[in-house]
DNA sequence: AAACCGTGGGT
DNA sequence: TACCCAAGGTT
């Protein structure tokens, strides 16, 4: 009888997982939900290398869920300065409050996917992982292998809903966990995006995109959208050792984050040019910061000044300001100011 | 349902 | 350099 995809992947994986801070060894006990969680949301459109030390982080000053949501949401988000996509950690510490709050994790698929943050690949992931619940987890990776696999030739996003067919068919009943993270690891070291390693990929043998003759031009895409550049403008307001910060809105770019006060620039169109107050202001230089879907050139403007300016806002001691938790693009109008 | 939302690393 | 990409979710 021929070996299932399954079986194939799951004996390479007891071989070759990858030892991770989040992750049981195969044949160990699941790991605790909340670390498992933590690690999901933190992965999402995110590098394993650039978790790891946010999850080191976080797991030593939150050893637990109850802790964590017992944390200010202040420092929650200064945390997760740095690591993008914010709204990421505003529904973390939600997260956390509701979870603390009914006694624990949901363990179904179905209820962890009524959490907030949790989207169809994460409630999926964690049921499959941290409960052995049989669920089918789809990320990028696996939707780059399974269109491999299956010489999947329509392209995405349209091309999902057969993926994820083809998806649920392999994955088998028991330890749907490892098969989950086994896909993951294939996707991350073998499968990859560009020059796939196929001599060294247990599913070689059945890989009809290999069988086609060029595996690594699926899973097709269409064509991305060139990206605006916008103009906007920061100001480094110092006084007496101090500068003062404010909190970006709720919703949107950075929203919820500590940030230098700026001009309103934002993908749409360019900042005001206006300042918040009346200042000598010399040039600190310029930001080039490139989000997703807008690249910005953020003017850095600098002043001395001898009053609050209007509206809310706090003085940041300059000699901590590596604690103000400002995300990447301000933390280098910072470096810039203070330069 | 297409757009929005960060960042750092690899090529 | 410029572009692509990564364990996606929300609206």
């Amino acid at each position: 009888m021929a070996a299932t995809v399954s079986d194939l992947l799951l004996d390479w994986y007891d071989a070759h997982a990858r030892d991770l801070p989040w992750r049981a060894r195969p044949g160990e006990p699941a790991p605790d939900p909340y670390r498992v969680w933590l690690s999901e949301v933190m992965l999402q459109q995110t590098t394993v290398a650039a978790v790891k030390p946010y999850f080191a982080a976080f797991t030593t000053r939150w050893p637990s869920v109850e802790a964590l949501a017992a944390a200010p949401e202040a420092d929650v988000m200064a945390a997760w300065a740095g690591l993008g996509y914010y709204s990421r950690a505003r529904n973390l510490v939600k997260c956390a409050a509701a979870v603390a709050e009914r006694g624990g994790f949901p363990e179904t698929e179905a209820g962890l996917r009524e959490l907030p943050g949790l989207g169809a690949y994460t409630a999926a992931a964690i049921a499959a992982i941290a409960f052995g619940e049989r669920a089918v987890v789809v990320d990028a990776n696996v939707e780059r292998v399974v269109a491999r696999l299956f010489a999947v030739e329509e392209p995405l996003p349209a091309a999902r809903k057969a993926i994820r067919q083809r998806a649920d068919e392999v994955t088998p009943d028991d330890r749907a966990g490892d098969f989950a993270q086994a896909m993951m690891d294939l996707g991350a070291t073998i499968c990859t995006a560009r020059d796939p390693k196929c001599l060294l990929c247990p599913l070689s043998e059945v890989c009809e995109g290999r069988a086609a003759g060029d595996p690594a031009r699926l899973p097709i895409k269409a064509a991305k959208k060139p990206k605006p550049v916008r103009q906007g403008q920061a100001f480094w307001i110092e006084r007496e050792g101090a500068v003062w910060l404010v909190r970006r809105a709720g919703q949107g770019m950075l929203g919820g984050m500590r940030a230098l006060p700026d001009d309103g620039w934002s993908a749409r169109g360019n900042g005001t040019g206006e300042a918040p107050l009346d200042a000598s202001w010399d040039s600190a230089g310029l930001v080039r910061h490139s989000f997703t879907h807008f690249a910005l050139e953020l003017s850095v403007l600098s002043a001395s000044v001898e009053r609050d300016p209007d509206g809310a806002g706090e003085w940041w001691p300059l000699e901590r300001i590596e604690e103000a938790g400002l995300p990447t693009l301000f933390a280098k109008a910072a470096r810039l100011a203070l330069a």
